[in-house]
DNA sequence: TCTTACCGTAAGTTATGCCTTACGGAGTCC
DNA sequence: GGACTCCGTAAGGCATAACTTACGGTAAGA
């Protein structure tokens, strides 16, 4: 079992699912950050930190700013849960599966 | 943009993955599925209305039962936005990522 | 040192979600 | 038709989460 439970919630609510898909464009820093979305700065700050703890983002202070970015490791851990959710879905459908989505022979890293 | 916001939703719960989870072995009927977890049938009950509202099972009546199972096409959903937030994610990092994880190349801009 | 900028945390309120029991509809068998 | 099975929905309680304002701590500049 793997935290993908986490991350899911993480991603689950639209507002820090939009800061995550803010910092995708770029790594920025929470008061920049606050100022794009209609919601306070401390709840940027708080959801920052609930996808700090879903590994789905890291953080690097600079000076008196804390800059945030995305952990492309946290969303190779959900593409691969979801990996094993495909192949068991496909159970009699194999066939249709491949034929719409090509995907790599799994190896665990 | 997809609905994958609903997904994620449905998917952050315990309870509902374990249910999602479990319809992944076979089809079953709410009442042989409800028997699997220690919450009440009506609360399976719900809790397959999210699931299908997010797209992620289907139901077929078979006389006074309902049988539900996963639909492939919700996962891929939720495939395909990952990809994008990956290879978003890559950014200059590109090279470690593609040495963790084989994928086509995708490229924007 | 004093001031300013930037950010995390605490405390409290409000909204959302999960669960329960109770009820009613639809299908099957006699 | 009557009884039984199976299931969805309604109503309400309760826990969690999302948001606000207020406050304190740390770093940089004059």
């Amino acid at each position: 079992m793997t935290d993908a439970s986490a991350q899911f919630a993480a991603l689950a609510d639209p507002t820090r699912r939009a800061i995550f898909e803010r910092l995708m464009k770029r790594p920025m820093a929470v008061g920049e950050l606050a100022e794009g979305f209609e919601v306070s700065r401390p709840a940027v700050s708080q959801h920052l930190a609930a996808l700090k703890s879903a590994r789905l983002v890291e953080h690097e202070k600079s000076g008196t700013r804390n800059v945030y970015r995305v952990n492309p490791e946290g969303i190779a851990t959900l593409r691969r849960y979801l990996d094993v959710m495909w192949t068991r879905a496909l159970g009699d459908l194999k066939a249709v599966a491949e034929a719409t989505y090509q995907r790599p022979r799994k190896d665990r890293s």
